[in-house]
DNA sequence: GTAAATAATGGAACCGGTTCCAATTATAAA
DNA sequence: TTTATAATTGGAACCGGTTCCATTATTTAC
């Protein structure tokens, strides 16, 4: 593997020559710049990426940290990150905020060790970080900024880092759903939540209880099932909304996942959606179009958020000065779980 | 941040005795070994990793690199692949192999680019990669293998290799769909495939002709429709279907996806699963206990595959010996979408 | 008690980049 | 043509580890 020597060496130039058009920023003469290109090409040289990181103290490397509560994240919105940092040579590691083994942390508190491992990340060498959720508490992620500013924070808002927030408005879209139930004549209306110990998830059932309140319908806490975004949780949700004496034309459910789940219980009870049971959704996923009937749900940009915190990282690590997006329109989507009670 | 040269300073060492309890493998005693761990800890040190990199010439980073077309993976594999690599302080890097901006690159095969990004990653720094799908045609495969030994394939098999490929029998898995719904009592057997341009899909196909064939169940092309694994092509298989005029009892899927979307299409179109139609699913994804009804499928240990693949690749590079399986049996799920015509 | 073998230790040299400064060359101004 | 200014260039020093070798301390064998 040829060295910036090597290079040097063949073109005949000195060693800061060679560092200087590869980093293309000291002045190089139009001549030099072709023999050392020349000479590069027939070395088929490749700057070695640890002695880089090393006398420049950066890695070329940013974070994703997340844990299994953090939410939607697939491979393709992964890639779509990947694309972001691609031109600028940029990597991206994942890693896991839920991790058990990490060595004499076994009496620790969870908070501590989403503190310590987010520290690790840092230390093992990367330039910024994605957090990923809203599972560490405000004041602890106020104080991990202080020691380490280059995060960005995705679904998730703190307001004192206003610019490093990168989320939905859930309370609008709970409020938006709900007040969707309503414009279509429901009134008895249940709810399987989401995972509430997540910001996310509150903000989205806040928004839907105070749609109700707004409106003046009244629910029993007998309607209110609390989830945790999985199918599992939706079926069983649907199955105890049903033992409850409390009648009900609708529920809204806390993602698409638990409503599919819900759909798929109600169903095998005997109950038709729409027609005796609305189902509103929460977040388009594919899916969403496929169920039985296809979901009314509620459709938030999410690949374009995690663009626009990754562009915001980029600014931080590499000041940089690319166009970042704070505002994120979410849609209601109507398909066909949703009866007009109205007709 | 403290370096070893401060650690040295402080214990009373020299640098070389750190480096050495380090590492842990040169000879230090006792009170030197407890001298130094507490200088570490009073200084809060963790080594550098770029140094490191440089010197030891190992990046303690593997990639995983796959595309568009690869199949499933989701971030719960990819965690269990992180968890894998925790204990011994890798780190995972996530590469997208259909990335397009690369420069000049404009007028090159897709092959070419494949190869050019995988050089590309071991290039920019990484020990070892996990090639994920079938994609990059075998010879091609082999000559990278020869030039970057530290490969693993996952969901690809190459005979030639054969202590490097993680895959499951997805002919045997074909075979043994079809003869779940031979066994059914149906003969008038659909086809949505799977993408067909990769190993697995094919096999799968293969696999599914044969048992046919086997049986001498003879079916028109009419009844094979070729799919890519959407949910989108899986509803429009089945309207395509629907719209030959030969009649079938039965459809194989390619995937659990393209077998939801066919439920859907066939109930919107008025036809009843199971008793009109059965549905046979692969992958036994977490949706397929929720359709309606809940998916017959087969299912493959897909993350216990993913860990054995990492462990060989850290076993290449790192000189290790962790335990590697390479038989990962397959079952057959039966759920609710199979009508048993015999009954 | 002494010689021989073994364990423990310090530190220079090195890995391959970046940075900075002094030296040289090119260009503009007078 | 000469001088002032700016552009270009070479290379030593450095980033923070690892490795290896010469040196010293400790055991073991006799």
């Amino acid at each position: 593997m040829a060295t910036i020597r090597d290079v040097a060496r063949l073109a005949g130039v000195g060693i800061g020559t060679v560092s200087r058009v590869l980093s293309e920023n000291g002045s190089v003469s139009q001549k030099t710049l072709t023999k050392v290109n020349d000479a590069m090409a027939a070395l088929n040289f490749t700057p070695n990426s640890s002695a880089r990181a090393l006398s420049s103290k950066k890695y070329n490397t940013i974070g994703i940290w997340g844990t299994e509560t953090s939410g939607e994240l697939d491979r393709k919105t992964l890639i779509k990150i990947e694309h972001e940092l691609e031109p600028f040579n940029i990597k991206i590691i994942v890693t896991d905020g839920d991790k058990k083994s990490t060595k004499n942390n076994t009496h620790n508190s969870p908070r501590t060790t989403h503190r310590k491992s987010i520290e690790n990340i840092f230390r093992s060498g990367c330039d910024g970080l994605i957090i990923w959720g809203s599972d560490i508490p405000d004041l602890e992620i106020i104080q991990i900024e202080n020691e380490y500013p280059n995060i960005v924070l995705l679904n998730n808002k703190i307001d004192l880092l206003p610019n490093k927030c990168f989320t939905f408005d859930h309370y609008q879209a709970g409020y938006f759903a709900a007040q969707n139930l309503i414009d279509n004549g429901h009134t008895k209306i249940a709810c399987i939540t989401g995972w509430l110990d997540t910001d996310d998830g509150n903000l989205r059932h806040q928004g839907f209880l105070d749609a109700l309140k707004d409106n003046n319908i009244d629910i029993p806490n007998t309607l209110i099932f609390e989830g945790n975004y999985t199918f599992r949780k939706g079926y069983e949700g649907a199955l105890h909304l049903l033992n409850q004496k409390t009648p009900f034309t609708a529920i809204f459910c806390g993602n698409d996942q638990s409503a599919m789940a819900a759909i798929s219980a109600l169903t095998k009870k005997g109950f038709n959606v729409p027609n005796d049971i609305s189902i509103m959704g929460y977040d388009d996923m594919n899916i969403a179009s496929y169920t039985l009937p296809p979901l009314s749900t509620i459709q938030m940009p999410f690949q374009k958020m995690a663009i626009s915190a990754t562009r915001r990282l980029l600014n931080l690590c590499y000041n940089l000065d690319l166009e970042v997006n704070y505002d994120f329109p979410i849609k209601l989507i109507n398909r066909e779980s949703v009866r007009n009670l109205k007709d």
